[in-house]
DNA sequence: ATCAAGATTACCT
DNA sequence: GGTAATCTTGATA
């Protein structure tokens, strides 16, 4: 991997670029939120993509609502959405302004501030290796973990708190592509993305 | 005003 | 493998 101290933040550029092509480019990268006292990072492996044009499972489809008005900016921000009356999931927003495109961030590996994670996901220390596993491999988990809810969506990806470091480029080979997890609608579609081989997927 | 569904997870058998 | 938890959003009236 590459060293982190020499990573770049990821700026507007990269995320203002197609869907499934940022979607893919995701996968490595290094997901990092900093509030003065905490530091947390960690290289995303999970990714999957949501297209309002024809995609009937994405937010935006049926156009801008109050909830999902950030999704049709253009690429660069954060959008997150609360569901299941439980979780939130958080989404980078892609692509030119009004086309309501946006990557799901499905899973991570956690690099630093595994102890603040801990304490946001269980509130207590860690009983075994297994809950490792268990911080960040699903997208409630990693809300959840990063302390991230409602009031992040709309987050400028290229500001201070939230931001994404540039890093290792995931060969071809190594990625893995499905169907999404979770959806009812446009199921057919192959927009989910992964490391393959990676311990911290999201499973089912 | 009311209502059904939901880009999930944890805990049970 | 099944399902309860829990509440916001968007649709319909």
């Amino acid at each position: 991997m590459k060293d982190l101290k020499s990573a770049k933040k990821l700026e507007a550029d990269f995320y203002r670029r197609e869907l499934l092509t940022v979607a893919k480019d995701l996968l490595g990268k290094i997901f990092v939120k900093t509030d003065g006292r905490n530091l947390l990072m960690g290289k995303i492996v999970e990714t999957e993509a949501y297209h309002g044009d024809f995609d009937e499972a994405a937010h935006s489809f049926k156009g801008k609502t109050k909830r999902t008005e950030i999704m049709f900016e253009a690429g660069g921000y954060l959008y997150v959405y609360f569901t299941y009356g439980v979780h939130y999931c958080c989404n980078v927003v892609t692509g030119k302004k009004g086309q309501g495109t946006a990557v799901l961030i499905r899973a991570i590996e956690p690099i630093s501030g595994q102890d603040k994670m801990i304490k946001n996901r269980f509130g207590r220390k860690l009983k075994n290796e297994k809950e490792t596993i268990n911080l960040t491999s699903g997208p409630g988990k990693i809300c959840q973990a990063f302390a991230i809810e409602k009031t992040y969506s709309g987050t400028d990806l290229t500001g201070e708190n939230i931001y994404i470091l540039n890093s290792e480029k995931i060969r071809k080979q190594d990625i893995g592509v499905s169907r999404r997890i979770g959806i009812t609608k446009s199921v057919e579609l192959p927009w989910r993305f992964f490391i393959k081989n990676n311990p911290y997927l999201s499973r089912r």
